[in-house]
DNA sequence: TGTACATCAGTGAACGCGCGTTCACTGATGTAC
DNA sequence: TGTACATCAGTGAACGCGCGTTCACTGATGTAC
């Protein structure tokens, strides 16, 4: 079988997870269309019967990945109690492998391409509610206020261990913002 | 008087002044060199007897203005009581006029171009060790602890009231971040 | 079952614009006499 | 004080590379008979 409709989707899926990790890691304007059609196992020909020029595709692309990471905290919000719930959420975004690699949230490698293109902005915005509507779900006492500013810790934290040049540094960030956002934690480790 | 040595040196800061705001505004890709140059008032055939390249503009523009704002957060934490010191750097750097223009924290407006490039990848090591000096001096308690987890609430609450695609959301940000960093306020206002 | 044809995803050479960089020239400023 | 000259910051046209985009072509796959 495989058929022609079905493979085309295919290829147009592996175009958008190739530029998503390209992305992430270099920056929208730090990488080609041929580098990621390259990555995709194809020739820079071919991107124009997918995608109807390079702005579309990272409109596509910050869009798709800022949704999956809300769905995904939205999904985590609802399992099991809220307090596991709220550790599952904070140490997945913490976790320090996955900051290290280009794994981690959208918003804190794409922000600033995001933030200037008008493209994807309502995107975000959207991303941003559905992770506070999570982390609310999952916190105690003034839901809004606490989830306001777990989120901007997270983010923060995140951001300033890429930023920092050594990793102990880095895992200083990773390590207070988890202890700060999950309070009873700091007990439970030591 | 006017030694030609005199301005040229004024011509070279111009140049620099106008790259710091371009630079932050649109980041580094999204600013040309006939267009820092242009805003300096003068046209693009002369930069290149200010500086090397491009590249080097950027990586300057980077170290200056990270090791400015850190000089600025350690002179602030030097003057007056610890509680006013800290105040008067958190109110700064999450005031939303501050945030709205470019004029913000280069760690959040330049963080990720930074990031990308080996360039000032230690200027922005120095600076982060600048700022959570600053802020441990002004804290009481575990400071290191607490310096880290400002700091990253901060920064956070900064690049995510610049994403949000609505005024109110930021303004949220901004808020709650600064209620959760300086805890005798959320008292003190209402 | 086998052959001829149609479709279309993918190829890779080529185009052209933008931008970083260079360079011959200008013109203002400061100096020598 | 005035004139001729030297210096050099700044000008703007031109160059060339990189990259987004286009397009004529290929070759594999599915269909008709």
């Amino acid at each position: 079988m495989a058929e022609p409709a079905h493979r085309r989707a295919e290829t147009r899926q592996k175009i958008l997870t190739a530029a998503g990790q390209l992305f992430r890691e270099h920056g929208i304007d730090g990488v080609g269309v041929d580098a990621v059609m390259k990555q995709a196992g194809l020739t820079h020909g071919g991107f124009y019967l997918h995608f109807a020029s390079k702005e579309a595709l990272a409109a596509e692309v910050a869009q798709t990945l800022l949704q999956r990471a809300a769905e995904q905290w939205q999904a985590l919000s609802q399992t099991g109690d809220r307090a596991a719930a709220l550790e599952a959420i904070v140490t997945r975004y913490l976790d320090p492998d996955r900051v290290a690699s280009g794994q981690c949230c959208p918003l804190t490698t794409l922000g600033s391409d995001v933030a200037r293109r008008g493209a994807s902005r309502e995107a975000a915005g959207g991303a941003l509610r559905g992770m506070l509507e999570a982390l609310g779900q999952c916190l105690p006492g003034r839901k809004r206020q606490r989830a306001l500013t777990a989120l901007s810790t997270m983010v923060g934290a995140v951001v300033l261990a890429r930023l920092a040049d050594d990793a102990a540094l880095s895992a200083e960030f990773l390590k207070a913002a988890a202890d700060s956002v999950l309070p009873a934690r700091s007990s439970k480790i030591v």
